[in-house]
DNA sequence: CCAGCCATTATGTATATACATTATCGATAT
DNA sequence: ATATCGATAATGTATATACATAATGGCTGG
């Protein structure tokens, strides 16, 4: 399984990036010498560098050179899967109960509560409104038991996200309701996905603190 | 400023993508249809799609033709800048307040713990630890009113960053210090830097989760 | 001495071409 | 009928080439 030439290019510069050889501002041999020290044609080293500057790793400029990269400030990406998915590639059973269900604003809007639950044990309370006159459809799909994040996720396909992540205190009447401790902290996930101009979705959802976490990985660049 | 024909082409499909038009798992036209259609040669149009299977619009299958890709998982990017950095651009006034120093492990790790202000205000506690293997001149840095977090940022580029972020009660005792509510929920943000193979820094910092939270904002693909 | 111009150089885009790779589909032989 | 094989069609990689663009640095004339 050969890789392709200018795939080893782009990671022969890479690894030199990664491994403090190559340090930020450093300049990278022109094209003119990899494509002799490589012996292929300058389109080829031109794509192995064009591959690196999507990756935010590598900075060009004209007549001048190319550049490594300032790193970003800590930007890392996180992933917030459905949780569906998520608590049952844990191997957990997964199962929503749908709280209440009305239609408010005129019919414009669905609103929905319910509890997500991972092995039995209540794991968020969500709160959820979706835009009927961008998803119709919405009206008649059943969420007494599966989530309606999970329904949207492979129904209706996003183009823009807004997250925010914060902790509150879980008030008494939700501790009480779910069976949390007193003084539970909750991980608040607030979300709200549009499509085109359209709002879709908007969401609000309280973790138990104890055991939900939002986990991040990265490798340098973006 | 006409754009590069290549990226016309990019930008007519993803558009078609994102209206809509071209739904997950459409087939997008051939190349040799692509490049008949904008009169240039395959190439061009070969490089414009390249250029959407790297942004993670489109998925290509030989002899078959290209595809939209199914919308991934919510993944959204959520920039957690640094602290200092995050405070001064909002306009307050910033301050670090170094609590201990200590250096551990036989004068392998420097320890530091201590407490973000903005605008007078307790905004996070810290508690860091920093490789001195790897980082030995954070040995003579001053951190007294600096906080560890800008210089590293400044000083070291990272190759790899892990973060979790969690909500937590605040315990009792920080809640004495800082002067925080005795119920106050907090979002703990824990996150440790590599550089290369070596680990950089490891750091727990826990915020008021009334006067701060993660916000990200995406647009599809990623 | 300095401003302005020009040659140089490195990247940026585009073309035509060639051959490799791989999945599909139909034809052929068993 | 079915397994096999080969033609075909689509993408994947690589080349040589050409001209465009932009910044640099040196040259030249005032």
């Amino acid at each position: 399984m050969t890789l392709p030439l200018y795939q080893v290019i782009r990671d022969d510069i890479d690894r030199r990036i990664r491994s403090g050889e190559l340090r930020p501002g450093d300049r990278i041999p022109f094209e003119h010498d990899l494509m002799r020290q490589y012996g292929c044609a300058r389109m080829t080293v031109n794509k192995a560098i064009g591959a690196l500057v999507a990756d935010g790793l590598i900075e060009r400029r004209k007549k001048v050179g190319s550049f490594v990269r300032m790193p970003q400030l800590v930007t890392p990406i996180v992933d917030i899967p459905d949780i569906e998915v998520e608590v049952t590639a844990r191997g957990e059973a997964y199962l929503f109960k749908l709280l209440s269900r009305t239609v408010e604003e005129g019919g414009s809007v669905l609103a929905l509560t319910g509890i997500h639950y991972a092995a039995d044990r209540p794991l968020a309370y969500e709160e959820r409104r979706i835009n009927l006159m961008a998803i119709p459809e919405a009206e008649s799909a059943d969420f007494e038991t599966r989530s309606p994040g999970h329904w949207l996720l492979v129904t209706v396909p996003w183009t823009h996200v807004e997250t925010q992540i914060g902790a509150e205190p879980a008030p008494a009447s939700l501790s009480r309701r779910v069976g949390w401790d007193k003084d539970t902290a909750c991980l608040v996930v607030t979300r709200q996905t549009w499509r085109g101009e359209a709002w879709v979705t908007r969401v609000r959802q309280a973790f138990d603190g104890k055991i939900y976490r939002v986990t991040a990985s990265l490798d340098e660049a973006r």
